[in-house]
DNA sequence: TTTCGGATTTAAGGATTCTTTAAGAATTGG
DNA sequence: CCAATTCTTAAAGAATCCTTAAATCCGAAA
């Protein structure tokens, strides 16, 4: 899944804007006509499309419609102020967001990072290359998903949450496993364990779990 | 959320607005100016904004423009005729409807009608092949209609409307049992089972709705 | 360097949770 | 009122996950 698919045909501003996102993290597509934006989209899917109206061949008006058939994933419209007309009107009915070229690339940024805000991270939690998703309970290293139990993922979790803090062994037993419970901390090293070996580039040399001598471990 | 917040300065409007509203199920606010609008908006969020542009204070462009910067929330704008101007023309790219004063009750309640059928009211629900229909109650499955029986069409509806979230076992139950004794909850399991086998392509291996141990189920 | 306590690893049950099946109860429609 | 459909319940069988325990490894202090 691509974060955000820009459907532009001006090159130059297509890698700009692509550059800005990309520094924030975003994974981002460039599609410079609307056929093959929707050929990235049905074969990737994306979060995000940002898509100029003024296209060669197919237009915006017609991927917006494609895209609206089979999904409702936001669509942020960009156009020039001298396409102002009816159909424009009709276009943004369907659109999440709507810019006029030329536009000032923070405010687009700031309408990107809104959609994103209002859309999907309300749940998710990014480290470095790791993704956590409270919502669906997913983790994500890069783009690829990565299978967690229930007590790995309320682990992995806990740790993220609390980023760069040592976290002690009892109080990470009490937090996933519940003050009454009588089974021995034993098996949370068994958990950092399986954890580090679905996280770590290198299992035996973990760097994003580390263990804190005589205390616990912090999540880096 | 409030269904519909007006920010209208002449309370005798407002008020016969509210109540036209009120009679028809929407929860209404109404805010005398643009400050108190925003407060509102910040604290409870709204699914709309009927928003005269002449107001005291904070006017209903910069009222818009505060709006548009965190969400992409519809906005109704109603303005007299005489202030047609550029500024307004500007507004209206960001705004989803338009009406002038003085208008006549029923019209605002259409467009108002209108835009929540647009944004909210789909009665159908796409997802990969499969396509609900809540109006008729009827499940599709690329061309062909499956039947659902009752229970099963309200599962998968509430599985396909929080499509990717995890919906946990008790709350599926309540959600769609209305009570909540653990015994049951055997019912719902076996109606996963049954709808597993009318959607998936190979009931043994699911992928559409997915069993997230220890928690619930997740719709894909 | 040695020693010791803590940390890691491994693998095998044990426990829990999910799936499947089927029978009978409840509901619906003719 | 009967028949057909749908729903609930229960129980056995599978799948998955968790815990335990024992062996091993490692870091820090003497």
């Amino acid at each position: 899944m691509i974060d955000i698919l820009i459907v532009e045909d001006n090159k130059e501003l297509a890698d700009l804007l692509c550059d800005f996102l990309r520094a924030e993290n975003y994974t981002v597509s460039v599609a410079e006509n609307g056929e093959k934006a929707l050929q990235l989209y049905q074969r990737y899917g994306a979060r995000l499309l940002v898509l100029d109206v003024m296209l060669p061949g197919m237009d915006g008006f017609a991927v917006c419609a494609k895209i609206r058939e089979e999904s409702n994933t936001p669509i942020l419209i960009v156009s020039a102020k001298t396409e102002k007309d009816d159909k424009l009107a009709g276009l943004l009915a369907g659109a999440d967001d709507y810019i006029e070229k030329p536009y000032d690339i923070d405010i687009m940024l700031a309408k990107i990072a809104g959609i994103f805000k209002r859309r999907y991270a309300q749940d998710e939690l990014v480290s470095g290359d790791l993704r956590l998703n409270k919502e669906s309970r997913t983790v994500h290293k890069g783009e690829q998903e990565i299978s967690v139990t229930a007590k790995e993922f309320e682990l992995l979790l806990c740790l993220a949450e609390n980023q760069g803090k040592v976290l002690n062994k009892d109080y990470l037993f009490r937090e996933i496993w519940g003050s009454d419970s009588f089974s021995e901390q034993q098996t949370l090293t068994v958990h950092i364990k399986w954890l580090r070996e679905k996280i770590e580039d290198d299992p035996k040399h973990p760097t994003r779990i580390q263990t804190v001598w005589g205390v616990g471990y912090k999540f880096v």
